[in-house]
DNA sequence: CTACTATTTGGCAAAAATGCCAAATACAAT
DNA sequence: ATTGTATTTGGCATTTTTGCCAAATAGTAG
């Protein structure tokens, strides 16, 4: 395999193990209705402060949110509206599934 | 947050998780153009034939391919066309981040 | 049945991800 | 400067993922 095809294939891997966790995709959901700060997402997630602050910067690290500080509370905000269509993606892979019966809930 | 809400970001997650291998990528694209069976993949990919196998059922728990035996090889296909549009969310995903100088080759 | 090819599974060690607490940092207000 | 609030970072234990080898399984052919 090429060099530049396998760049090219870890980039979007890291997008993608971005999206793989459930604190984060809720964090894209509460950030699909406008920025919030940390301590919003937070109290959205349920977790540890830090714990969110860490997921942020999974986010952050690959281009998906951008933040921006105003007094003492950092804002985040989904990066690109098309992340938005993964949601997208991911549901019609669901809904095939469904269909299907494999079912992804544990 | 609720059970069903809960739920329902679990199984994105899983998916999501399922997309964010380099390798499991390759797959996906290799499959594009058509079924291959798994020593062929293997090839592709360039590991261990059983690490490849893995990787398939990583693939096939979450619904993203099939599978089906003809003679003794085994043939995998993507399950829903759907799934490449994942190729295109990522990618100006990417196309962002480049122009925002957010290099995610390391 | 035996030999052979193709694929999957078990086992294991190494690496990465997760989530908490505690400590550090950033900023505002007094 | 000190205190208080908001966020990030360091450290660490636990869990999950990864990838190889060896062994097991599935099927074909002689």
């Amino acid at each position: 395999m090429d060099q530049a095809r396998q760049n090219r294939l870890e980039a979007r891997a890291r997008i993608l193990k971005a999206l793989g966790h459930p604190s984060r995709l809720l964090i894209l959901e509460e950030l699909a209705t406008g920025e919030k700060c940390v301590a919003e997402l937070t109290k959205a997630v349920g977790s540890d402060v830090s714990t969110v602050s860490k997921h942020l910067s999974s986010l952050r690290n690959v281009g998906l949110v951008h933040d921006h500080r105003r007094g003492n509370q950092v804002f985040y905000q989904i990066a690109t509206p098309c992340v938005l269509n993964f949601f997208n993606c991911v549901e019609s892979v669901i809904e095939a599934n469904i269909q299907q019966q494999i079912l992804l809930i544990k």
